[in-house]
DNA sequence: ATAGGGTTAG
């Protein structure tokens, strides 16, 4: 709340000056628009002098708004300064959002109207924005007028010129760049040394950092962050052990490094880590442990992070708040999920968008538009993440013309831009009703290069639907255009074989084999007393494998009674021919539910994750477990959720 | 009076 004192009284002879000094000890956005107002009502007029701190704080403050900063700038009774358009330019440079650039560039070109040279903090502001917005023939034509006007020497219109050739991919004149400069400092190297891991030189980068004679502590954490964005988390920790110090932002990158690359057991265990060295981990770093949770579906580790976040009072931002939401929902406890979003305080359109999307993946489709018109409702804005999140249920729910009215209206009413995930997103939905003709003509009138995910959308409807014509055509081109992806030769292959083409199925395992496109094996996790266990296809590595096996022999034994039988059309290409028989039976997701069935409570349920999806005889055999053993499972594919109970399937066999 | 290189979510 604002606090009356800083306004207030408001004296007869009150003048700009004043409101100069009132406008300084203003600390939100709120407080800058009220003063605004009061210096208006009180007509006067407005003298550069008292705008720049409220130029200066829309412009450049993270809560501020750039517009009020812009409308601000235009409307000066006298010319603004230098200074003034530099704070604007920076802020819309850090904007990233679209049309940004293009009015850093606008103001550029409205100085030199107005006569106004611009300077060297002029040209570093602009060079972020083109490297934001990796806009390369733009900035090398502000890099001729550096040139010009002579400030090439100078150190941070140098190391911003580093930054932007690096971001466009030209290492070469990056590195033109650095070796011209009379004068380097840290950042020089910093810059060049990211911009190396950036543009796939890893050997030049560390052999850079080796030559590097002063390392400061950002050095070591730049270094890691552009490792770990390479996906080279072995050499990140390699360099996280050898560093001489860490800081709180060291662990975070570690530790979101592993969470975001598919190493959600090496976050936790660097987690605890952490705090056997008794370090407190902050809010980013909790952020990451979560979504190593979601990954794992370790509803155990992630309870523990909530009453570690509520015994300590972290504070919950709308991102941790997000994380929450999303970690329950997607460990199967959809009920937690939702306690936990109308629980929160701040609720933003990211943790509106994690409970719609909670929703939406634990097949309550209905809910989940519910509660997006509700958030529309309270005035919050849906953004293009919501919409996929929208999207999926309509997806998961068949509702074709649903699904096609929140797609128009996004450009229409809300002016999102449509990108690829949406468009993905539609496929699947005409996909998953059957609507394969209207799916291709769909993919054909996009207006953006479809990508490998919308071909392989189709591609599943087809095998979904038996559409072998339209399956071999679709296929047959993506596994020439996505190589490495195991999945579409297998799933090429498959919908060969189910059509009679052995011949033709065995020459496209001949083609996977050739590739050297190795299988991703299945896999599934399950939580037990807190410990995360793993198993694969025919997994005989776990400790307790005899046992293990025994009780799904015996699982078997009592659904056979109950019309079980195993069934082969999904598993044609899991396994060579030899080893199938052996192997029907014990995909992954069995031994978990074998394992859960030996070491949890009778009764309670299980929550199995699984890395690909769930083939038809596992899903018939599961729904019987259900019914039989009375055992609630849920079991988390790469695709969706299955909430078996009573022999039924959440997903109505729909998947 | 302004600058540059390192961190989190849906």
């Amino acid at each position: 709340m604002l606090k009356p004192s800083i306004f207030k009284p408001l004296k007869p002879d009150f003048h700009s000056i004043s409101f100069t000094a009132i406008f300084y000890k203003c600390k939100s956005m709120k407080q800058f628009k009220e003063a605004h107002t009061q210096l208006i009502i009180n007509g006067l007029t407005h003298p550069p002098p008292s705008l720049r701190p409220i130029i200066s704080f829309s412009a450049v403050d993270p809560s501020g708004d750039i517009d009020y900063a812009l409308l601000l700038l235009l409307r000066t009774s006298t010319p603004p300064t230098v200074f003034l358009f530099n704070t604007t330019i920076r802020g819309f440079s850090r904007a990233r959002r679209p049309g940004s650039l293009l009015s850093s560039v606008l103001l550029f070109v409205r100085m030199g109207v107005l006569n106004l040279a611009p300077n060297n903090f002029t040209f570093t502001f602009l060079f972020q924005g083109c490297s934001n917005c990796v806009a390369f023939d733009l900035g090398r034509q502000f890099h001729g007028m550096v040139i010009k006007n002579s400030f090439e020497m100078d150190v941070f219109v140098r190391n911003s010129i580093i930054r932007f050739y690096s971001v466009c991919g030209r290492l070469d004149d990056a590195r033109w760049m650095f070796d011209e400069s009379s004068e380097l400092d840290v950042v020089s190297w910093n810059s060049l040394i990211d911009g190396c891991i950036r543009n796939g030189n890893i050997s030049e980068a560390l052999s850079l950092f080796s030559k590097m004679t002063e390392r400061n502590d950002i050095s070591w954490n730049s270094l890691l962050g552009g490792l770990v964005k390479f996906g080279c988390m072995d050499d990140a920790y390699r360099f996280f052990v050898e560093m001489p110090r860490r800081n709180m932002v060291s662990w975070v990158v570690m530790i979101s490094g592993y969470a975001q690359n598919g190493q959600p057991k090496e976050a936790l265990a660097l987690f605890r880590e952490m705090q056997t060295l008794d370090q407190e981990p902050n809010s980013a770093i909790l952020v990451s442990v979560l979504s190593a949770c979601s990954q794992l579906g370790a509803l155990d580790h992630g309870r523990w992070v909530h009453c570690y976040i509520e015994k300590k009072c972290v504070r919950v931002d709308s991102i941790l708040s997000a994380a929450l939401i999303d970690m329950y929902a997607k460990c199967g406890s959809i009920d937690l999920a939702m306690q936990t979003f109308s629980t929160s305080r701040k609720r933003d359109v990211s943790a509106y968008t994690a409970a719609i999307s909670g929703l939406a993946m634990n097949g309550c489709s209905e809910e989940a538009l519910q509660l997006f018109e509700q958030m529309k409702g309270e005035g919050i804005s849906p953004d293009g993440v919501s919409y996929i999140a929208v999207l999926c249920a309509c997806s998961h729910a068949g509702w074709v013309e649903k699904g096609f009215h929140y797609f128009a209206s996004m450009s229409d009413v809300h002016g999102i831009g449509l990108e690829l995930d949406h468009y993905a997103c539609m496929v699947d939905l005409l996909g998953r009703a059957g609507l394969l003709e209207e799916a291709e003509k769909f993919v054909a009138s996009m207006p953006i290069k479809p990508d490998n995910v919308i071909w392989g959308a189709l591609l599943g409807a087809c095998r979904l639907y038996g559409n072998a014509e339209m399956g071999q055509r679709v296929g047959s081109l993506l596994v020439e255009s996505d190589q490495n992806h195991d999945g579409r030769y297998i799933l090429l292959s498959n919908i060969y074989a189910e059509s009679m083409k052995g011949e033709d199925a065995e020459q496209v395992r001949k083609t996977m084999r050739r590739r050297k496109v190795n299988r991703v094996p299945g896999c599934s996790l399950i939580e037990v007393a807190g410990f995360v266990h793993e198993f694969f296809s025919g997994d005989r590595s776990h400790e307790k494998t005899e046992e293990i096996y025994l009780m799904w022999e015996e699982i078997v034994k009592e659904i056979k009674k109950f019309g079980y039988r195993e069934e082969t059309r999904a598993v044609v290409f899991d396994v060579e021919e030899e080893e199938k028989e052996a192997v029907i039976g014990h995909h992954s997701e069995k031994l978990a539910v074998a394992f859960g069935f030996l070491y949890t409570k009778s009764g309670s349920t299980l929550l199995i994750v699984k890395n690909i999806r769930i083939c038809s005889d596992c899903h018939y055999a599961i729904k019987l477990v259900s019914k039989v053993f009375k055992r609630k499972i849920v079991i988390r594919d790469r695709k969706c959720f299955h909430h078996f109970e009573e022999g039924l399937c959440s997903c109505k066999d729909y998947w």
